[in-house]
RNA sequence: GGUCCGGUAGCUCAGCUGGAUAGAGCAUCAGCCUUCUAAGCUGAGGGUCAUUGGUUCGAAUCCAAUCCGGAUCACCA
């Protein structure tokens, strides 16, 4: 149990026992001391003095008096300001946490609570490459799963491809017309990017047709719905519909040169995924439901034979569900999969990780199967997060506006290797030692920047200024790292049994070291109730500055005395421990040297 | 227009389940490498917490209104 949460209960129990009513903790607030008073929790005692019908004065010392008479090992003094209760914690408590945790990798973690959670994010298209905005989604995701196993949850991770539809064609007919037999192999191109140029290039060829037609005197508007490469795909959709073997072999091939280039990305950037869905395969489903629903009344039918919901009484509008074709939209087939997810894995809890442009539309789908009475409905939630954009504006791939994932990557790595080189610390590296270590600190500095910031918040990409690797980021914190095996190499685990420094004064940046270090268990607790990677973020970066003053201020080789020596061993351990577990859940990796 | 999200230092962001003098990083300036890694540390300057009103002993935090920015409200996905 952490100390804030046996402050409350001792709290709760002290003030019950004093006046002889029932209080809980939510009656009263429990902060960090600030570092201008003595003590290391406050209590704010404001809110206590109605129901106690005392001064804050005498509050405070009945309520000190007796949490030192009920826990004299752990809280030894306190001091009343105003209306703030200081608590000094004991030295001993704080030790004994060093001597339990200082090599515990799962410290802050939680058991197995048998509950089940799935994860959906990444969702990529197979038309175009991954770009900086699926860059983000990916590391949340991921991140997300990686705090909540490490919570207790059964996590699992999936990934829905939209492997079909409009778009895909799209590409496959500018392949046809402009391709002439080109494939990733003989032009030497990896395959989604490859496949993306295509995409692009349908993309030029409709804007000139349609300018075509608009010179021909055709209105904008009929231009757009005629230019003969769009009438081709369409038709193409309907025969990759109707199964035609030709268009699906096409298909097949081009989405497989994705799919390749795709692998590459996502071992590069380590994204996994226990269970991938294929929109070819899912985009059926749902349709059922949809008739259960129109017995159930859930749904109407217009003239024209279209299948409607009626949201306006949950201040929503009308959303079609069936097309009048019968063929089902985006969202019946996200019922549909929500369902199939339900059958298969039984979750408890089922995370999309999708941008917040998508917002009304998730917030419809979870009404919808709610309605629907869909088993999984009440655990549908929407972890949204903002766009990433450019100083010019949002991201565009037919645009070819768009900052490329594998290039960033290469950019990362290569800012990576300049900086190693400059500093030319590890010239006794071998080449690859090395390329690991500047993939280690390149990713580790990208997965930083993207996931250090509240995810709902939208945030602007400038390619011009490069991203840091000082300061608040990634490389800072496995510097930290490194620099504890640093000391711990040259001068070893010093083994003392614990009786030998058990016994001592903290000084204040020890204390604030350890203090900073049991925070980590709350942290994760908070992190995964907010499904938010950059509480880790911001904890593990705090942390880091904290040792790097602990650092320069006390020498832990030649410390003062060999029982400083032992504790400051201890505390160096224990740090390492929280960076890596930390930065394993952002799944950032840390180097031994750098 | 309806709904949702955001507005905190020059820039990027913490802090938001109300608490003591609003914090980091970058950038700027001044210091610190013959002792454990200077990708570091110490210090300085920099604020109308969008605005107004309300609730409260106490508001960046809660409520209301207003202003600014964004998203969304498709027989696209």
């Amino acid at each position: 149990m952490s100390i804030v949460k046996k402050l409350q209960a001792a709290v709760v129990n002290s003030l019950t026992n004093l006046y002889n009513q029932p209080f809980t903790d939510k009656d009263f607030q429990i902060n960090q001391t600030k570092p201008e008073f003595e003590g290391d929790y406050t209590v704010v005692l404001f809110s206590l003095l109605k129901a106690t019908k005392k001064s804050p004065e005498e509050l405070g010392q009945q309520l000190g008096s007796e949490l030192l008479q009920t826990e004299p090992e752990i809280f030894v003094s306190f001091n009343i300001i105003k209306g703030f209760l200081n608590i000094v914690v004991a030295d001993g408590y704080w030790l004994k946490l060093v001597t339990k945790h200082y090599e515990d990798v799962c410290f802050g973690k939680h058991a197995l609570n048998g509950k089940k959670v799935m994860v959906e994010y990444s969702s990529p298209n197979t038309n175009k490459p991954i770009h900086l905005g699926h860059l983000r989604n990916n590391f949340l995701g991921w991140s997300v799963a990686e705090i909540l196993k490490a919570c207790g949850y059964k996590v699992f991770k999936s990934c829905i491809v939209n492997d079909r539809g409009i778009h895909i064609c799209k590409s496959m007919i500018a392949w046809q017309m402009f391709a002439d037999g080109a494939t990733p192999q003989i032009t030497g191109t990896k395959g989604d990017h490859f496949v993306g140029e295509y995409y692009v290039k349908f993309n030029d060829e409709y804007k000139l047709q349609v300018a075509d037609l608009v010179a021909k005197g055709v209105t904008q508007k009929d231009a757009e719905k005629q230019a003969p490469i769009m009438l081709a795909t369409q038709q193409m959709l309907q025969d990759w519909e109707a199964g035609k073997p030709e268009v699906i072999d096409l298909w097949k091939t081009m989405n497989g040169w994705v799919y390749e280039g795709f692998d590459v990305t996502y071992k590069n950037i380590g994204s996994d995924f226990d269970k991938t869905y294929y929109e070819s395969n899912t985009y059926l489903l749902g349709k059922k439901i949809v008739e259960l629903g129109l017995k159930k009344n859930v749904f109407y039918k217009k003239e024209d034979g279209s299948v409607w919901i009626d949201l306006t009484a949950d201040g929503l509008d009308e959303k079609l569900v069936l097309r009048k074709d019968g063929t089902s939209v985006y969202i019946t087939q996200d019922i549909g999969l929500a369902q199939q997810k339900n059958d298969e894995y039984n979750i408890d809890e089922s995370i999309y990780v999708i941008g917040d442009e998508q917002n009304y539309h998730m917030k419809v789908l979870k009404l919808i199967a709610q309605k629907l009475g869909v088993a999984a409905a009440d655990a549908i939630h929407h972890l949204s997060y903002g766009m990433v954009e450019l100083p010019s504006g949002k991201m565009k791939s037919r645009e070819g506006t768009v900052v490329d994932a594998d290039e960033l990557v290469d950019e990362m790595i290569n800012t990576a290797r300049r900086h190693t080189e400059e500093l030319g610390k590890v010239k006794d590296f071998t080449s690859d030692e090395l390329v690991e270590l500047y993939n280690t600190i390149g990713l580790g500095a990208m997965k930083f920047y993207l996931l250090r910031v509240d995810p709902k918040k939208r945030m602007i990409f400038n390619p011009e200024e490069s991203i840091d690797f000082h300061g608040f980021t990634g490389p800072f914190i496995q510097y930290t790292y490194a620099r504890i095996q640093s000391i711990l190499r040259k001068i070893g685990k010093e083994e003392m049994g614990e009786e030998f420094w058990i016994n001592q004064n903290l000084l204040p940046l020890e204390k604030q070291l350890i203090i900073f270090l049991e925070k980590y268990t709350n942290t994760l607790d908070q992190a995964a109730y907010e499904l938010n990677p950059s509480v880790i973020a911001n904890y593990v970066f705090h942390l880091s500055k904290t040792f790097n003053s602990f650092y320069v201020e006390h020498s832990v080789a030649n410390a003062e005395t060999e029982e400083k020596k032992i504790l400051r061993i201890h505390i160096s351990v224990m740090t390492a421990t929280v960076i890596k577990s930390a930065l394993q859940l952002l799944g950032i990796a840390v180097p031994e040297r750098m």
